[in-house]
DNA sequence: CTTTGTGTTAAAATATTGTTAACAGCATTC
DNA sequence: GAATGCTGTTAACAATATTTTAACACAAAG
């Protein structure tokens, strides 16, 4: 990834901080937006999606602590990594902070070589991710991870149910019949009754959504992103 | 390791494929064998002991995932780390379910840039035999001690345990099934009774903190760094 | 209005994992 | 060299989650 795709958020409620530090990170081609609280920050967050979020501990509205425990709620964030700046001093902070799921800690007062170098090793982690993602409109489908999410919720699907979701997101809109779901997802020597399917089918319209998965008697079955 | 040691073997039909993969593998300073069908690949991969093989899953005379799984009866070649290319919904449920042996899968159409860091990601393993200790949030991996220091506390950990541990933090969050954790942590030709990787589990659930490793039933581990 | 294919449920069957305690191997200590 | 303690493995059993079945309802097509 190129450094200058790189979304930093950055959080403090002294315009001072904001700008110089903002200042240092944008010489080196990071792309930076600020926020002056935490409420301003998840919803900063949640709109442009960054890869690092610096966050000020102490601030009004809403403090840094309460505010990385938000995010870390907010699966459309999963990835985003998290670092406080925190007053040499406060470290009792520190453990508090990795409770909410911070991931690093920058000490007040701020010294620009120092915090580059952080936020190089930190950013380390997002620049060769390799990930076997795939996205379909608001569904993201995290092979590495068997996971779906959609609509900012996690949802976990046991094995064959994924597997199943996976065969029919493959190609969105393409039927697959009955034999070739059979085969691809319980293999060719499997024999299971003629209910399995549909049974399968029914659990991913109850957990992914009744208008994504249209039948077509006689066919088969297949994952449509938009109704219509 | 330097970049320039590292061998990589690459397998497909379509010279094209060799060529652009190549290319842009060599770019990056990896030294590049190629072999065009499955065949090929076994006798290759004897002759030069690489460090990683990318394997078409289709190929004439013998495909990816036999060479895979006769790759993986060779005891010389028990080291070396596997990854499939596939076409997304091709061959689905072998390929995500590991069946053969590998250690992971890149999607055509192939991306250079995410191909690129997939490698780089695959070969962390290879290439920092040395010293290394990994930070994630408030947990430190020191893989030259085999320690873990969490919230401040150190937490010796015997090598199996350390190993599997060092295993599933390479890629927090990454679904690791049990072929490839066997083949990681106990080697491939290492035969232990089904239990023994839970009851490792267990134990480290027992000492790093329960929520940390999640169970996906019929697939897998995967360590998470935040449960939400 | 009969046939064919699909939808729905809950219960049953199966598969997979969790837990425990016991044991052998090995190194360390006394 | 006996005692101790730690590691890694196993086996038996418990606990759970997933997958399948079976019975019946329903809906569309002919």
């Amino acid at each position: 990834m190129e450094t200058n795709q790189i979304k930093i958020l950055l959080v403090d409620d002294e315009p001072d901080i904001l700008e110089i530090v903002g200042y240092n990170l944008e010489k080196e081609g990071y792309s930076i937006y600020t926020a002056e609280n935490g409420l301003e920050a998840i919803e900063q967050a949640k709109k442009i999606q960054p890869h690092l979020i610096l966050l000020d501990v102490m601030m009004p509205e809403m403090d840094g602590v309460e505010a990385c425990e938000k995010i870390r709620e907010l699966p459309e964030l999963g990835e985003v990594i998290i670092s406080f700046f925190t007053a040499r001093g406060e470290d009792y902070s520190q453990v508090a902070g990795f409770d909410a799921g911070a991931d690093d800690y920058i000490t007040k007062p701020i010294k620009p070589k120092l915090l580059i170098s952080k936020i190089k090793s930190l950013l380390r982690r997002v620049k060769d991710d390799g990930k076997n993602n795939t996205q379909l409109g608001g569904i993201i489908i995290d092979r590495d991870e068997y996971l779906v999410i959609k609509d900012g919720n996690k949802i976990v699907l046991p094995r064959k149910e994924f597997e199943l979701f996976s065969l029919l997101t493959s190609k969105p809109g393409k039927v697959f019949n009955r034999e070739v779901i059979m085969r691809n997802v319980w293999g060719g020597d499997v024999v299971v009754g003629d209910r399995t399917i549909d049974v399968h089918i029914r659990k991913l319209r109850e957990k992914i959504g009744d208008d994504h998965f249209k039948t077509v008697k006689g066919v088969g079955y297949k994952f449509v992103l938009h109704e219509n």
